[in-house]
DNA sequence: CTTACCCTTCCAGCAACTAGAAGCTTAAGC
DNA sequence: GCTTAAGCTTCTAGTTGCTGGAAGGGTAAG
């Protein structure tokens, strides 16, 4: 099939499919005779396991691991878990941090007046936070 | 004084100050006699300001926005607070997206049981989410 | 006078795409 | 058969926010 058939059935768009290609995450899929790119049903499976990858928030590179444990069949859960596990915790320290910051904004904001005066305890706090 | 002291009294990398400059997010620094960028005090300032403002995830371009508010003696105090909100709004929604995301993350991590198996929860998950 | 560090500019690269240009092929409608 | 639209190809360049390095000149201390 077309890029474009393997793009609406894998869910990712075709641009992202060839960047996905260039870069050696993806396997160049089969030529037609035409020198359009030629997808399998199994190239199909593997691009939708790279966009449920992404959409883990896994980056390229651990989707490239994930890949490649995907299609080793002696694979061991372990080495899969030790991945996504790593990733766990990124995400865990990525919300934490969001969260503190999200309570310092919300701190600032509330102490906001918001109307037509100039003084602004949010601009204060950007200058000097020891101030606020 | 040189940037390497509005680097260190400010808290941002050199090659950020002169990022900064060369994007236009501050305005270009005196120079002395030798051509070296020379600061003020107020320059540091602004320096800054710009780092705790990027420190809460302000983008650039709301830098920019919040800096000439500060600039701005008449500003009125509800157009900063529009800004801050409005990044309020989307933190939450990246938070949220994040504790989906982990919730996702830990249910396959918990269903593998991560021994030297190769069947593994977490790759069937990736594969066809709807399996798990 | 050397050494060490500071400053200057410019060029390249990171992640992960996304947009657009120029030029094929192919399918549909008349 | 012809036109037109859509889909495919490659290539380059832009996005965000820096960061690193090279090549070269300035400056202060021993």
């Amino acid at each position: 099939m077309n890029i474009g058939e393997a793009s609406k059935r894998s869910g990712l768009p075709a641009k992202t499919i060839r960047y996905y290609e260039e870069t050696g995450l993806i396997t160049p899929p089969a030529r037609a005779e035409n020198g359009y790119r030629d997808y399998s049903e199994t190239d199909v499976h593997k691009l939708r396991f790279v966009r449920h990858s992404r959409g883990l928030g896994f980056s390229v590179d651990e989707c490239a691991q994930l890949l490649s444990l995907y299609e080793d069949k002696a694979r061991q859960s372990a080495d899969v878990k030790a991945i996504a596990e790593k990733h766990l915790t990124d995400i865990d320290a990525k919300i934490l941090e969001l969260q503190e910051l999200r309570s310092t904004l919300h701190h600032l904001i509330n102490n906001c007046h918001g109307d037509g005066r100039p003084d602004c305890p949010i601009l204060e706090g950007l200058a000097d936070p020891a101030s606020v």
